[in-house]
DNA sequence: GTCTATATAATGATAGAC
DNA sequence: GTCTATCATTATATAGAC
């Protein structure tokens, strides 16, 4: 685990960092020098001073999550990237950097695509596991299939977000613990059918796809 | 299908709007309106004088989408909205709307929730009718499943595009047909996989879940 | 309808006092 | 380290000529 800190005793370039987290988070990183540092207590002038630019600020963000992420990491390497990222977002503590995270790869920098990288192959190692455990069916395609599990992951955290800035769901900066809550009753259930039983009742479409191989699916009259 | 025309032979009204949404799409809602109207090859001044404001331009594009978009639908009430939207991206003329599109969920705005709403909605109509006809599974949480599903897709997307970002793959708005394909090549087959046997080998989770309702699974140590 | 020229506000960034 | 004051640039938006 990591420092469990007060809010008071923070350096005043640890609270704009965090303050940036927290305002590019939630805002994108169109929001302005000035807010941060009102958000922070301090002057624009200040935020400037301690990062050098407005990038190099963001910079100053990305690292701190990346270095934050790999503590957690290698306190959870036999658990999935998923339901590790879920259990941070429900921390109070850890909700920024989650939303933050988000935003990166919503934002689409370079950054973005390492991450996810991380992620897939994170999850590709995590089902390959669960392959020799016996719990995890075999597959012919691991990359695809850690591919296709984390862009479910992912969709699903931007669909909340949607629901979040509509009002229809609790915010996971606000109440983290409430969101992964309406998360959880609004997806597991539907999630843990579709990995037991699949979708299709059976391999007309799957034997398709391998008898014409990389060709289009008989798409025009059944799913 | 819709009005197939030429470059030329649209309105400068016209051309901002498309010159607006293809800029948007590539760059998010922070592209200038100078650099719209240089695409346009029109003046600042009369992106204003036809739209109002940058909000109005907006709005417009929105308008726009929606309605092509309800053109489009009421010609392929029958068919999986994903596999419409991917239709749709595969096609040069269309790849822009899509991209566009795309874009709003990313930004989050209210119109988001709504256009993921009606995805939602189509995709659990169309999973329902796959129930009647026998082809898909019944499930005790269509609204839930329909969700996940359309989450998957939408993750897909964001993946694609991240990747198209990084140079690894090819850009679904420079060349539509060869992202298509290479998001079919890299995920239909995990993917139908997936939707056939599932992800796990028997239902001790999905029991467990269904046995403790509403609790967290048992994550601890195994998928 | 379309332009040039301009107003006004906000942005990131700098200089220098304390 | 932290501030106030200011700069240069860009943004959206307007006025008015053609």
């Amino acid at each position: 685990m990591l420092n469990v800190r007060s809010v008071d005793d923070l350096t005043a370039r640890a609270r704009i960092r965090d303050a940036a987290m927290l305002r590019f988070g939630r805002d994108g990183f169109g929001a302005g020098l000035r807010q941060v540092a009102a958000d922070a207590g301090v002057s624009p002038a200040l935020v400037l001073h301690h990062f050098g630019s407005k990038g190099g600020l963001r910079e100053a963000c990305d690292r701190y999550v990346h270095d934050e992420l790999r503590a957690v990491k290698s306190d959870a390497l036999d658990r999935p990237a998923g339901e590790v990222v879920a259990e941070l977002a429900a921390t109070a503590q850890y909700a920024p950097l989650v939303t933050y995270l988000v935003r990166v790869v919503l934002d689409g920098g370079p950054g973005a695509a390492a991450f996810v990288d991380g992620l897939v192959a994170d999850t590709a190692a995590y089902l390959e596991h669960g392959e020799r455990t016996g719990t995890v069916r075999p597959t012919s395609d691991p990359q695809g299939r850690a591919r296709y599990v984390v862009a479910g992951q992912l969709g699903l955290l931007l669909l909340t977000q949607l629901e979040a800035a509509a009002g229809r769901a609790p915010s996971p900066t606000t109440d983290p613990a409430a969101a992964l809550a309406h998360i959880t009753a609004t997806t597991m259930q539907a999630g843990l059918e579709l990995f037991t039983h699949g979708l299709l009742t059976d391999s007309t479409y799957l034997d398709a796809w391998r008898a014409g191989e990389r060709t289009a699916p008989p798409a025009r009259e059944q799913p």
